[in-house]
DNA sequence: GTGGGGTCCGTACCTAAGTACGGAATCAAG
DNA sequence: CTTGATTCCGTACTTAGGTACGGACCCCAC
Protein backbone atom coordinates (compact mmCIF):
# COMPACT_ATOMS: atom_id res chain seq x y z
CA UNK A 1 0.00 0.00 0.00
CA UNK A 2 1.41 3.42 -0.80
CA UNK A 3 1.47 5.66 1.53
CA UNK A 4 0.26 8.71 -0.74
CA UNK A 5 1.19 11.93 -2.39
CA UNK A 6 2.01 15.46 -1.14
CA UNK A 7 -0.98 17.78 -1.31
CA UNK A 8 0.90 19.34 -4.79
CA UNK A 9 0.98 16.15 -6.11
CA UNK A 10 -2.27 15.36 -5.85
CA UNK A 11 -3.23 18.79 -6.76
CA UNK A 12 -1.73 17.93 -9.97
CA UNK A 13 -3.14 14.37 -10.29
CA UNK A 14 -6.30 15.58 -9.99
CA UNK A 15 -5.96 18.38 -12.29
CA UNK A 16 -6.89 21.61 -9.52
CA UNK A 17 -4.70 23.93 -7.49
CA UNK A 18 -3.63 23.55 -4.04
CA UNK A 19 -5.61 25.91 -2.44
CA UNK A 20 -8.92 23.96 -4.15
CA UNK A 21 -7.70 21.13 -2.10
CA UNK A 22 -7.23 22.99 1.00
CA UNK A 23 -10.67 25.25 0.24
CA UNK A 24 -12.41 21.80 -0.32
CA UNK A 25 -11.21 20.67 3.19
CA UNK A 26 -12.08 23.70 4.61
CA UNK A 27 -16.06 22.90 3.37
CA UNK A 28 -15.69 19.25 4.86
CA UNK A 29 -15.76 18.07 1.33
CA UNK A 30 -12.59 15.71 1.20
CA UNK A 31 -11.19 14.54 4.72
CA UNK A 32 -7.86 16.06 5.72
CA UNK A 33 -5.43 13.34 6.27
CA UNK A 34 -3.75 13.25 9.88
CA UNK A 35 -0.34 15.23 10.11
CA UNK A 36 2.08 12.87 11.28
CA UNK A 37 3.53 12.72 14.62
CA UNK A 38 5.65 15.37 15.65
CA UNK A 39 5.99 16.80 12.42
CA UNK A 40 6.28 16.35 9.00
CA UNK A 41 3.84 16.58 5.96
CA UNK A 42 0.46 15.69 5.28
CA UNK A 43 -0.27 12.65 2.83
CA UNK A 44 -3.76 12.28 0.66
CA UNK A 45 -4.07 8.87 -0.24
CA UNK A 46 -5.37 7.86 -4.19
CA UNK A 47 -8.77 7.96 -2.75
CA UNK A 48 -8.79 11.37 -2.25
CA UNK A 49 -7.60 12.39 -5.74
CA UNK A 50 -10.69 10.16 -6.76
CA UNK A 51 -12.78 12.07 -4.76
CA UNK A 52 -11.26 15.22 -6.49
CA UNK A 53 -12.22 14.63 -10.14
CA UNK A 54 -15.53 13.41 -9.40
CA UNK A 55 -16.43 16.91 -7.40
CA UNK A 56 -15.00 18.65 -10.89
CA UNK A 57 -17.10 16.15 -13.03
CA UNK A 58 -20.55 16.77 -10.79
CA UNK A 59 -19.84 20.33 -11.23
CA UNK A 60 -19.45 20.53 -14.59
CA UNK A 61 -22.69 19.02 -14.92
CA UNK A 62 -24.19 21.89 -12.77
CA UNK A 63 -24.37 20.18 -9.23
CA UNK A 64 -23.61 22.85 -6.25
CA UNK A 65 -21.03 21.99 -3.75
CA UNK A 66 -23.94 21.45 -1.19
CA UNK A 67 -25.20 18.87 -3.73
CA UNK A 68 -22.53 17.35 -4.10
CA UNK A 69 -21.84 16.78 -0.91
CA UNK A 70 -24.92 15.32 -0.26
CA UNK A 71 -23.86 12.54 -3.20
CA UNK A 72 -21.22 11.74 -1.46
CA UNK A 73 -22.91 11.14 1.39
CA UNK A 74 -25.19 8.99 0.17
CA UNK A 75 -24.12 5.13 1.23
CA UNK A 76 -26.06 1.94 1.07
CA UNK A 77 -24.94 0.34 4.35
CA UNK A 78 -26.76 -1.91 6.14
CA UNK A 79 -26.32 -0.07 9.57
CA UNK A 80 -28.11 3.53 7.75
CA UNK A 81 -31.45 4.18 7.75
CA UNK A 82 -32.30 1.96 3.98
CA UNK A 83 -35.52 3.96 3.16
CA UNK A 84 -34.13 7.59 3.89
CA UNK A 85 -30.86 6.16 1.50
CA UNK A 86 -32.90 4.91 -1.27
CA UNK A 87 -35.28 8.11 -1.26
CA UNK A 88 -32.53 10.37 -1.70
CA UNK A 89 -30.41 8.46 -4.07
CA UNK A 90 -34.20 8.33 -6.28
CA UNK A 91 -34.21 11.78 -5.50
CA UNK A 92 -30.88 12.48 -7.39
CA UNK A 93 -31.65 10.19 -10.01
CA UNK A 94 -34.49 12.10 -10.68
CA UNK A 95 -32.55 14.89 -11.35
CA UNK A 96 -29.85 13.33 -13.16
CA UNK A 97 -32.33 11.91 -15.55
CA UNK A 98 -33.92 15.29 -15.86
CA UNK A 99 -30.43 17.16 -16.98
CA UNK A 100 -29.63 14.09 -19.56
CA UNK A 101 -33.15 14.83 -20.93
CA UNK A 102 -32.83 17.96 -21.27
CA UNK A 103 -29.11 17.50 -22.50
CA UNK A 104 -30.54 15.55 -25.47
CA UNK A 105 -33.52 17.78 -26.55
CA UNK A 106 -30.37 20.84 -26.49
CA UNK A 107 -28.69 17.60 -28.55
CA UNK A 108 -31.23 17.59 -30.82
CA UNK A 109 -31.22 21.11 -31.27
CA UNK A 110 -27.34 21.33 -32.24
CA UNK A 111 -27.61 18.31 -34.17
CA UNK A 112 -31.03 20.37 -36.65
CA UNK A 113 -28.87 23.32 -36.83
CA UNK A 114 -25.60 21.16 -37.94
CA UNK A 115 -27.91 19.24 -40.44
CA UNK A 116 -29.73 23.02 -41.88
CA UNK A 117 -26.12 25.07 -42.04
CA UNK A 118 -25.47 24.72 -45.75
CA UNK A 119 -28.99 23.95 -46.27
CA UNK A 120 -29.22 24.43 -50.52
CA UNK A 121 -32.85 24.77 -50.14
CA UNK A 122 -34.72 24.05 -47.14
CA UNK A 123 -33.16 26.34 -44.43
CA UNK A 124 -35.38 25.11 -41.94
CA UNK A 125 -33.38 25.99 -38.66
CA UNK A 126 -31.45 29.02 -37.63
CA UNK A 127 -31.37 29.32 -33.83
CA UNK A 128 -31.14 27.08 -31.29
CA UNK A 129 -34.27 28.28 -30.00
CA UNK A 130 -35.54 27.76 -33.30
CA UNK A 131 -34.62 24.56 -32.89
CA UNK A 132 -35.90 23.68 -29.61
CA UNK A 133 -39.15 25.12 -29.87
CA UNK A 134 -40.69 24.96 -33.63
CA UNK A 135 -38.58 21.65 -33.96
CA UNK A 136 -41.11 19.81 -36.47
CA UNK A 137 -39.33 19.26 -39.56
CA UNK A 138 -41.25 21.45 -42.80
CA UNK A 139 -42.39 24.69 -42.56
CA UNK A 140 -40.90 26.12 -45.56
CA UNK A 141 -39.24 29.65 -45.43
CA UNK A 142 -40.71 30.84 -42.03
CA UNK A 143 -36.95 31.38 -40.05
CA UNK A 144 -34.71 33.38 -39.72
CA UNK A 145 -36.83 36.55 -39.36
CA UNK A 146 -34.94 38.98 -36.99
CA UNK A 147 -31.14 38.97 -37.04
CA UNK A 148 -30.52 40.87 -34.38
CA UNK A 149 -29.00 39.77 -30.86
CA UNK A 150 -25.82 37.93 -32.70
CA UNK A 151 -22.36 37.96 -31.33
CA UNK A 152 -20.94 41.69 -30.06
CA UNK A 153 -19.37 42.36 -27.19
CA UNK A 154 -20.42 40.11 -24.09
CA UNK A 155 -18.09 40.60 -20.59
CA UNK A 156 -15.72 43.18 -20.75
CA UNK B 1 -49.76 39.30 -32.40
CA UNK B 2 -50.08 40.11 -28.60
CA UNK B 3 -48.09 43.11 -28.16
CA UNK B 4 -46.22 41.92 -25.31
CA UNK B 5 -45.48 41.92 -21.66
CA UNK B 6 -44.56 44.10 -18.84
CA UNK B 7 -41.32 43.39 -16.98
CA UNK B 8 -42.74 42.51 -14.31
CA UNK B 9 -45.22 39.74 -16.26
CA UNK B 10 -42.44 38.45 -18.47
CA UNK B 11 -40.19 37.86 -15.09
CA UNK B 12 -42.85 35.97 -13.32
CA UNK B 13 -43.59 33.44 -16.72
CA UNK B 14 -40.10 32.74 -17.02
CA UNK B 15 -39.63 31.70 -13.40
CA UNK B 16 -37.30 34.69 -12.36
CA UNK B 17 -37.36 37.83 -10.43
CA UNK B 18 -37.31 41.45 -12.51
CA UNK B 19 -33.58 42.47 -11.91
CA UNK B 20 -32.26 38.88 -13.19
CA UNK B 21 -34.20 40.26 -16.77
CA UNK B 22 -32.73 43.53 -16.19
CA UNK B 23 -29.07 41.62 -15.38
CA UNK B 24 -29.41 39.48 -18.73
CA UNK B 25 -29.75 42.94 -20.86
CA UNK B 26 -26.77 44.61 -19.36
CA UNK B 27 -25.28 41.33 -20.25
CA UNK B 28 -26.31 41.67 -23.60
CA UNK B 29 -28.17 37.91 -23.16
CA UNK B 30 -31.32 38.99 -24.02
CA UNK B 31 -32.46 42.46 -26.27
CA UNK B 32 -33.97 45.18 -24.46
CA UNK B 33 -37.14 46.57 -26.00
CA UNK B 34 -37.71 49.82 -26.79
CA UNK B 35 -39.69 52.31 -25.18
CA UNK B 36 -42.35 53.77 -26.38
CA UNK B 37 -42.39 56.88 -27.92
CA UNK B 38 -42.74 60.24 -25.63
CA UNK B 39 -43.42 57.87 -22.58
CA UNK B 40 -44.35 54.39 -21.23
CA UNK B 41 -42.94 51.14 -20.15
CA UNK B 42 -41.12 48.54 -22.51
CA UNK B 43 -43.05 45.36 -23.03
CA UNK B 44 -41.29 42.03 -23.89
CA UNK B 45 -41.99 39.26 -26.89
CA UNK B 46 -43.35 35.79 -25.31
CA UNK B 47 -40.15 35.18 -27.32
CA UNK B 48 -37.85 36.68 -24.59
CA UNK B 49 -39.80 34.30 -22.36
CA UNK B 50 -38.60 31.24 -23.97
CA UNK B 51 -35.16 32.47 -24.12
CA UNK B 52 -34.79 33.12 -20.12
CA UNK B 53 -36.04 29.85 -19.88
CA UNK B 54 -33.74 28.42 -22.18
CA UNK B 55 -31.15 30.38 -19.92
CA UNK B 56 -32.21 28.66 -17.08
CA UNK B 57 -32.13 25.57 -18.13
CA UNK B 58 -28.76 25.28 -19.62
CA UNK B 59 -27.28 27.02 -16.34
CA UNK B 60 -28.91 24.52 -14.73
CA UNK B 61 -26.34 22.00 -16.90
CA UNK B 62 -23.45 23.60 -16.19
CA UNK B 63 -23.44 26.47 -18.87
CA UNK B 64 -22.15 29.10 -17.55
CA UNK B 65 -23.11 32.27 -18.95
CA UNK B 66 -20.63 33.49 -21.72
CA UNK B 67 -21.15 29.83 -22.86
CA UNK B 68 -25.03 30.43 -23.16
CA UNK B 69 -24.31 33.67 -25.15
CA UNK B 70 -22.19 31.21 -27.64
CA UNK B 71 -25.23 29.06 -27.90
CA UNK B 72 -27.63 31.25 -28.64
CA UNK B 73 -25.49 33.02 -31.00
CA UNK B 74 -25.13 29.93 -33.21
CA UNK B 75 -27.11 30.61 -36.00
CA UNK B 76 -27.95 28.64 -39.57
CA UNK B 77 -28.56 30.95 -42.22
CA UNK B 78 -26.85 30.87 -45.42
CA UNK B 79 -25.51 34.34 -45.07
CA UNK B 80 -23.42 33.56 -42.11
CA UNK B 81 -20.07 31.50 -42.93
CA UNK B 82 -20.92 27.85 -42.54
CA UNK B 83 -18.25 26.25 -41.78
CA UNK B 84 -17.69 28.20 -38.95
CA UNK B 85 -21.15 27.83 -37.27
CA UNK B 86 -21.16 23.82 -38.21
CA UNK B 87 -17.57 23.76 -36.43
CA UNK B 88 -19.11 25.76 -33.36
CA UNK B 89 -21.78 23.53 -33.79
CA UNK B 90 -20.47 20.24 -33.44
CA UNK B 91 -18.46 21.61 -30.76
CA UNK B 92 -20.85 22.52 -28.44
CA UNK B 93 -22.45 19.06 -29.45
CA UNK B 94 -19.88 17.19 -28.32
CA UNK B 95 -19.56 18.68 -24.87
CA UNK B 96 -23.17 18.05 -24.73
CA UNK B 97 -22.38 14.51 -25.85
CA UNK B 98 -19.84 14.39 -23.04
CA UNK B 99 -22.03 15.46 -20.32
CA UNK B 100 -24.45 12.98 -20.58
CA UNK B 101 -21.94 10.21 -20.59
CA UNK B 102 -21.19 11.64 -16.93
CA UNK B 103 -24.39 12.01 -16.09
CA UNK B 104 -25.44 8.38 -16.94
CA UNK B 105 -22.28 6.81 -15.45
CA UNK B 106 -23.57 8.85 -11.99
CA UNK B 107 -27.03 7.56 -12.89
CA UNK B 108 -26.29 3.96 -13.30
CA UNK B 109 -24.11 4.57 -9.94
CA UNK B 110 -26.83 5.68 -8.47
CA UNK B 111 -28.98 2.62 -9.64
CA UNK B 112 -26.39 0.47 -8.16
CA UNK B 113 -26.36 2.20 -5.38
CA UNK B 114 -30.32 1.91 -4.93
CA UNK B 115 -30.02 -1.70 -6.00
CA UNK B 116 -28.12 -2.60 -3.21
CA UNK B 117 -29.60 -0.84 -0.19
CA UNK B 118 -31.62 -3.34 1.46
CA UNK B 119 -28.97 -5.59 0.36
CA UNK B 120 -29.66 -9.19 2.79
CA UNK B 121 -26.68 -10.51 1.16
CA UNK B 122 -24.71 -9.08 -0.94
CA UNK B 123 -24.14 -5.47 -0.09
CA UNK B 124 -22.05 -5.06 -3.42
CA UNK B 125 -22.06 -1.03 -3.40
CA UNK B 126 -22.02 1.60 -0.65
CA UNK B 127 -20.66 4.80 -1.80
CA UNK B 128 -21.25 6.40 -5.16
CA UNK B 129 -17.31 6.58 -5.44
CA UNK B 130 -17.69 3.00 -4.83
CA UNK B 131 -20.34 2.72 -7.03
CA UNK B 132 -18.90 4.46 -9.88
CA UNK B 133 -15.27 2.65 -9.45
CA UNK B 134 -15.27 -0.41 -8.62
CA UNK B 135 -18.75 -1.00 -9.87
CA UNK B 136 -17.81 -4.84 -11.92
CA UNK B 137 -20.87 -7.40 -10.26
CA UNK B 138 -20.29 -9.29 -7.44
CA UNK B 139 -17.12 -9.16 -5.52
CA UNK B 140 -18.38 -10.02 -1.99
CA UNK B 141 -17.83 -8.27 1.05
CA UNK B 142 -14.85 -5.77 -0.06
CA UNK B 143 -16.87 -3.05 0.22
CA UNK B 144 -18.01 -0.26 3.05
CA UNK B 145 -14.72 0.05 5.06
CA UNK B 146 -14.21 3.58 7.00
CA UNK B 147 -17.81 4.86 7.20
CA UNK B 148 -16.33 8.10 8.41
CA UNK B 149 -17.16 11.50 6.11
CA UNK B 150 -20.64 11.25 6.86
CA UNK B 151 -23.05 14.22 6.65
CA UNK B 152 -22.31 16.31 9.59
CA UNK B 153 -22.07 20.18 9.13
CA UNK B 154 -21.02 21.59 6.00
CA UNK B 155 -21.74 25.07 5.09
CA UNK B 156 -22.01 26.95 8.41
C1' DG C 1 24.21 22.21 6.99
C1' DT C 2 22.38 25.15 3.65
C1' DG C 3 19.56 26.62 -0.26
C1' DG C 4 15.49 26.11 -2.87
C1' DG C 5 11.40 24.24 -3.39
C1' DG C 6 7.08 22.41 -1.04
C1' DT C 7 3.85 22.57 2.92
C1' DC C 8 0.98 24.83 6.45
C1' DC C 9 -2.25 28.09 7.90
C1' DG C 10 -4.62 32.35 8.23
C1' DT C 11 -6.36 36.16 5.99
C1' DA C 12 -7.32 38.88 1.99
C1' DC C 13 -8.81 39.26 -2.56
C1' DC C 14 -11.31 38.00 -6.91
C1' DT C 15 -15.03 36.69 -10.53
C1' DA C 16 -19.65 35.15 -11.80
C1' DA C 17 -24.23 35.65 -11.16
C1' DG C 18 -27.36 37.62 -9.20
C1' DT C 19 -30.20 40.61 -5.38
C1' DA C 20 -31.42 44.68 -2.98
C1' DC C 21 -32.15 49.76 -2.56
C1' DG C 22 -33.82 54.27 -3.46
C1' DG C 23 -35.87 57.96 -5.74
C1' DA C 24 -38.36 59.58 -9.77
C1' DA C 25 -41.75 58.55 -13.29
C1' DT C 26 -45.71 56.04 -14.92
C1' DC C 27 -49.75 53.10 -15.05
C1' DA C 28 -54.30 51.39 -13.63
C1' DA C 29 -58.32 50.88 -10.29
C1' DG C 30 -61.50 53.12 -7.79
C1' DC D 1 -57.49 62.61 -9.65
C1' DT D 2 -55.64 60.24 -6.02
C1' DT D 3 -53.36 56.23 -4.39
C1' DG D 4 -50.95 52.03 -4.60
C1' DA D 5 -48.41 49.09 -7.41
C1' DT D 6 -44.92 48.94 -11.27
C1' DT D 7 -41.33 50.47 -13.98
C1' DC D 8 -36.94 52.63 -14.65
C1' DC D 9 -32.22 53.31 -13.78
C1' DG D 10 -28.08 53.63 -11.23
C1' DT D 11 -25.39 52.03 -7.65
C1' DA D 12 -24.37 48.99 -3.83
C1' DC D 13 -24.43 44.59 -1.55
C1' DT D 14 -24.33 39.37 -1.38
C1' DT D 15 -23.12 34.44 -2.14
C1' DA D 16 -20.58 30.62 -4.19
C1' DG D 17 -16.46 29.02 -5.43
C1' DG D 18 -12.27 29.65 -5.64
C1' DT D 19 -7.14 32.24 -5.85
C1' DA D 20 -3.42 34.76 -4.06
C1' DC D 21 -0.27 36.20 -0.33
C1' DG D 22 2.90 36.05 3.44
C1' DG D 23 5.51 34.25 7.04
C1' DA D 24 6.94 30.07 9.38
C1' DC D 25 8.21 25.56 8.93
C1' DC D 26 9.79 21.27 6.71
C1' DC D 27 12.42 18.10 3.65
C1' DC D 28 15.68 16.70 0.23
C1' DA D 29 19.84 17.23 -2.75
C1' DC D 30 24.08 18.92 -2.90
Amino acid sequence: MTAGLTIGRAARAAGVGVETIRFYERQRLVAQPPKPEGAGVRLYPADTVERIRFIKDAQELGFSLREIHELLALRADPAADCSDVRERATAKLDDVQRKIQRLQDIGAALERLIAACPGRGGLHACSIMDALTHHSGDGGTACCSNPSQTTKGVHR
